[in-house]
DNA sequence: TGCAATTTACGACAAGCGTCATAAAATCAA
DNA sequence: TTGATTTTATGACGCTTGTCGTAAATTGCA
């Protein structure tokens, strides 16, 4: 069993966890490549190797190794979300939810479908509700 | 001028901002108390001096010190939203918007909230958009 | 076959963070 | 005034993270 997902990863860590996700299982070069900064080759090594003790990532046994992400993407800022409500805004969503509504000028399908997600909330809220004995 | 803040802030230093923002200015013995956890007398000290070497919390001169967080909660988490949205969802807000509104059972209260929110968004947008030359 | 290129193994250093200790100084209270 | 308590100054250790190096092994190619 793969060990168990740190409460939070470190910026490095995202940095190469993005690249695993966005190109799928790569190997150490095309890792290199996929950074949007210049990293040392064994700067990446170094970094997946340590992902894969921790169970983070996955190393095949071909030659070159390519490099899976273990971890779900939503998982991952599921878990830091969580971490923000509870350690910075004490427990309160809407700040959070305002910043990203307010203060990123989301596009207007993302807003249209943010109401369509706000409408299930709501209907999901009456449900357990009237669900109540 | 203080010092830049940096990027995103480590899981002990947010841990003890929580407790400045919930509290205001606390003595080295109350912010200890503020933990909800047990903590070193000294690795409190520690902590706060050195965010205060960073410019991240301001100490008085009386005695004891009264320790004072010198950056905003919401800019706390804004950047750590940002950093987020970018290094872990690729742009992509409403992932993050979906898991605080549906996996977190948010209250009826905080949904209306959120509602007016995007309403409000969606009025920003359209002016945006009319006011195009 | 032999050399170049790439990959792998292994290592090391510095900085940051979390942890707490000890000793001196200041304050408090009897 | 004196001892107790609290605060401050200073330090140190271990772990994690970020960085990259060197040497050996493997693959590629002429």
């Amino acid at each position: 069993m793969a060990k168990r997902n740190p409460p939070r990863l470190s910026p490095g860590e995202l940095e190469i966890l993005e690249v695993l996700w966005r190109r799928g299982p790569v190997t150490l070069s095309e890792a290199q490549d996929g950074f949007d900064r210049e990293i040392g080759y064994t700067t990446v090594q170094t970094r997946l190797n340590r992902l894969v003790e921790k169970g983070i990532v996955t190393r095949s046994d071909d030659r070159p190794a390519r490099y899976t992400a273990a971890v779900a993407q939503q998982d991952v800022s599921a878990r830091h979300l969580d971490l923000l409500v509870e350690r910075v805004t004490g427990g309160s969503v809407v700040p959070l939810v305002a910043h990203l509504v307010r203060d990123r000028r989301i596009s207007a399908d993302d807003l249209a479908e943010l109401k369509q997600l706000i409408a299930a909330a709501e209907q999901q809220a009456r449900k357990s509700k009237n669900g109540k004995s």
